[in-house]
DNA sequence: CTCGATGCAAAGTATTTGCACCTAT
DNA sequence: ATAGGTGCAAATACTTTGCATCGAG
């Protein structure tokens, strides 16, 4: 995402925070800026170290409270890869993809297919059921770690 | 599952001790009829209840390590629903379905959808990835708490 | 008789919360 | 000025582990 998309999506987050009455302190800018440095699914320990390793010091308690608020604000999403704690990755509109696990290297990749979202809508209808959301892993080798 | 059929995957899962060297004491005999005296998913703390309302005490500890026995003995498989805790579901041979999550009223339903299996396959060819298993799951409204 | 199993309590992980102090608005 | 935010340490929720004792094979 460039600096420019960033910008834009740092003033949805401002809004976001000032039509609740919530504030934009310079903890919750860091941790932003940080979380959308890089395209990687990450875990809030990474985000902890990665601050650290930049100098920017922000408690563990602040970096959960702004992830949840990211989460609620619609700029990220949470994902649970099988694992007891959360990953994080963030929200593109009106894009939807699913993930590969590699059980192997621990490689997590991205794929998307239509087919199968229609197939899901089409599981929604026969239920009655109202879809908020949904997803699919498929966990494995992948091809480097086959050979 | 007829009690006869409980007997069957008892055996088995005796033969898969036994032939590792473990023992199939009155503990393991009391969390193996317990888990599969029911057809629901559950979570260790339900099989701790269920436990104590029959009078029948089993520490924690040995819930757990009977729990881990039985996903690799290959009698439960490990789900995890978005929260933090694993929830458990008896395997049945050839038999793979998914879930559609109620946010509403936690109501968990089943389906399959051979046509999203083989997509899922198409995927995996599409990525040279072995799968090794996968899971869907919706999380939405049900019919009922759509009124 | 021997090695694995059990219960308990303590230790781990990941995350949340209470509180005194601080600061963006 | 004041409601909301922060860091810290303690609390929580779920699960695992160390250890002394027990019991299945």
């Amino acid at each position: 995402m460039s600096d420019k998309k960033i910008q834009v999506e740092e003033q949805r987050f401002k809004d976001y925070l000032a039509s609740r009455g919530l504030k934009y302190t310079p903890e919750r800018r860091t941790i932003f800026w940080r979380v959308f440095a890089t395209h990687k699914h990450f875990e809030a320990e990474d985000l902890l170290l990665g601050l650290r390793q930049n100098h920017q010091r922000v408690s563990k308690a602040t970096i959960y409270r702004t992830l949840t608020l990211l989460v609620k604000s619609g700029h990220l999403r949470e994902v649970i890869f099988g694992e007891k704690h959360s990953h994080y990755e963030h929200v593109h509109a009106n894009e939807h993809h699913d993930h590969l696990i590699c059980s192997g290297c621990g490689k997590i990749i991205e794929f998307t297919d239509e087919a199968i979202e229609r197939l899901q809508d089409k599981v929604c209808l026969r239920y009655k059921f109202e879809s908020e959301s949904h997803r699919m892993q498929i966990h494995g080798l992948c091809a480097d770690c086959r050979k």
